[in-house]
DNA sequence: TTAAGTGTAATAAACACAATTACAGTTTTC
DNA sequence: GAAAACTGTAATTGTGTTTATTACACTTAA
């Protein structure tokens, strides 16, 4: 199954700017349609990240610890630690061919280059910003 | 990306870039460590990208179709068709919440620019470009 | 003290991919 | 024209990843 979890991060964070109060895991769950659980996983890393802060108890939940305008998607991405966007094949080499015994580190050079394409564009996008076009739409 | 459909048909098309030659898929299935199968159904679709040529029959196999100058790594990108790089949550919004009900349009965009930004870096690397660093290595 | 939360483990279910088996069809070579 | 060596392709199985679910100990506010 392909991973959701930035696309759930980003969601998540992007009600928490919205609202600007603490949020429960239940209500957060219902926004993302997913389980509770998920969500305060993701909460864990999201906080272990210093993007959120969470209260538990009764009326906890998870609020920002910061300035949206100061939260990027880069940061966000980080957070949830993804897997690479080209996967590489990991398997042995044939050691009698000559291509199948380089191509590995060419590819993983290619594979950083798209890495750090991605990266880039999400460095220039904060969560404010994501928050204006949302309210706009 | 979850599957590794882009490695292994760079790698394929790699060999036959070196080689020159008619290759069959079961020495490419060894070089790349994998099924002969799963590298014909690979070589269907890189087939009907233009990018090469098969033969039935005793001694055939597949050979590249044009100078690897002119084939660029996008193209074999394309001819895969791989996931996107960002996985949007595709569920049904909850209704009652704004932010639900919004941030689908938004992080499609997102992921949009990610995506051109990973075909931007691969546009820019030709098949023979790689062959070189292969050699070189 | 109770209600309503979080933190977290354990397990199940869903899903995507790759591997494998099998075999019909094609083409070369002898 | 028969055999050998391939491709094309369907069907099924195996494997790993991700999400969902259940359960419950712990925490905090009212």
């Amino acid at each position: 199954m392909v991973n959701q979890q930035f696309s759930f991060a980003v969601h998540i964070l992007t009600v928490l700017a919205v609202t600007r109060r603490v949020v429960d895991s239940r209500t957060l769950a219902r926004s993302v349609n997913t389980n509770p659980v998920v969500v305060r996983r993701l909460l864990l890393v999201l906080r272990a990240a210093g993007l959120i802060e969470t209260q538990a108890g009764k009326n906890g939940g998870a609020q920002l610890a910061r300035d949206p305008r100061r939260i990027t998607l880069l940061q966000i991405y980080d957070a949830v630690d993804p897997r690479p966007v080209l996967a590489l094949n990991e398997r042995k080499a044939a050691r009698h061919c000559f291509v199948s015994c380089n191509i590995k580190t060419v590819m993983a050079l290619i594979a950083d280059g798209a890495e750090a394409a991605v990266r880039k564009h999400l460095r220039g996008i904060t969560l404010h910003r994501l928050q204006r076009k949302i309210r706009r739409s």
